[in-house]
DNA sequence: TGACTAAGTTTAACGTTGTTAAATTAACAC
DNA sequence: GTGTTAATTTAACAACGTTAAACTTAGTCA
């Protein structure tokens, strides 16, 4: 058995080499921008080689929404107060999403785009996006066990989330209506939206 | 001075024809899937002639979506129970959007997508989402007037907007986390999110 | 050592796209 | 008809995604 195949760590390391450029340049220059054929150019390598490595472009970029998610997941846990409350924890992680989507939104453009392959094709996208999903919830539902939330925490925590999504949508794609900005916005919002679903008295620290 | 230019219906008629067949092709094949050439061959004619009527295939999906947001404002203004109170023909709008955006998700796609070019270029597709907020916001001006909502009322209505725009951009994209469907949240969204933003007790009339 | 073999990589090629420039067609004034 | 000029088509270029074939390379084994 001649010439042994590439070992696991080169196939990963020209992957991620693949996704980093190919990241680099979708913020530089937009989705359109990236080709197969300019990421090899920028590598020094064939405008084929990539197809070794990737079936097709939208699996490359669903590699790259992959490494987006696990960024935008650890920002979460990163930053949720765990030592709180239920109720003070959602807040703080409402302000942690919403300021993680303002400060990079081309990630969160890239995550949550339209117009793009349907989620239900890469199963990775699905289970991470669930695990997040899920890390709010269990929050929420230990606020519903503490009566410090009404509702049913699956059907709560969608709720919120759309709220929230709504608002980083229109901002990730420039779309908020003239004379707001996100940071007019975030306080508002948290009091009129997140606020309701999750009790309108945090015991917050501020 | 020979030969006349094209009349002005000429052109419209035109840049109509391409229009539907743009938008007809979208539906069915989605974004990508349009180009000038196929939209000639489709009308018959060449494939550098669309360039007469439209800049770009940027200038046509631009005015595919002024169609799209014509359709979708004829829509609001049609289903307003005017001879309500404001905080009912505001609950009964929030159901004929987003009952919209759920009959026509790809409509609401085209509206509402990023990765598109910056809204700001088109002036028009501006000036009919602003149409359509500032029709919802008078209403909340109403009830804010008659002591009903509470709050700014183009602030609160930016909140319900982006709650709104929220779940309706996760279902349009399928990006809705499994265990509900639509039908299941747009009540309790309506109940939890637009409630409490324009009175807990609206005086419907089921 | 050197031929064999299969993986890794590149080159060639096809069909498609957006877009521009040149060539052609068509309609009206004279 | 002839000339002029708008309308349209044809030709052309560069870039793209993708597949197939050619080539390179690094090991095994005689």
């Amino acid at each position: 058995m001649p010439r042994p195949a590439r070992s696991d760590q080169q196939i990963k390391d020209m992957r991620q080499r693949l996704c980093e450029a190919a990241y680099e340049l979708y913020k530089a220059e937009g989705y359109e921008a990236v080709s197969f054929r300019r990421l090899a150019a920028h590598l020094g390598i064939s405008h084929t080689l990539p197809y070794s490595y990737f079936d097709n472009r939208d699996e490359l970029f669903a590699a790259v929404r992959l490494d987006c998610y696990q960024r935008f997941l650890m920002a979460i846990r990163g930053g949720d107060p765990t030592q709180l409350g239920p109720v003070a924890r959602l807040y703080a992680l409402a302000r942690v999403i919403l300021n993680y989507a303002m400060e990079n939104p081309a990630d969160y453009r890239l995550m949550f785009a339209m117009h793009q392959p349907p989620l239900a094709r890469y199963p990775e996208l699905l289970a991470i996006r669930q695990a997040a999903f899920d890390y709010l919830v269990a929050i929420v539902q230990q606020g519903v066990d503490a009566g410090l939330i009404k509702g049913e925490a699956r059907t709560v925590m969608h709720m919120a989330w759309a709220a929230a999504h709504g608002l980083m949508t229109l901002h990730a794609a420039g779309q908020l209506v003239h004379g707001h900005t996100m940071d007019e916005l975030i306080e508002p919002m948290l009091q009129a939206i997140i606020g309701p679903l999750f009790g309108n008295e945090p015991e917050h620290q501020s």
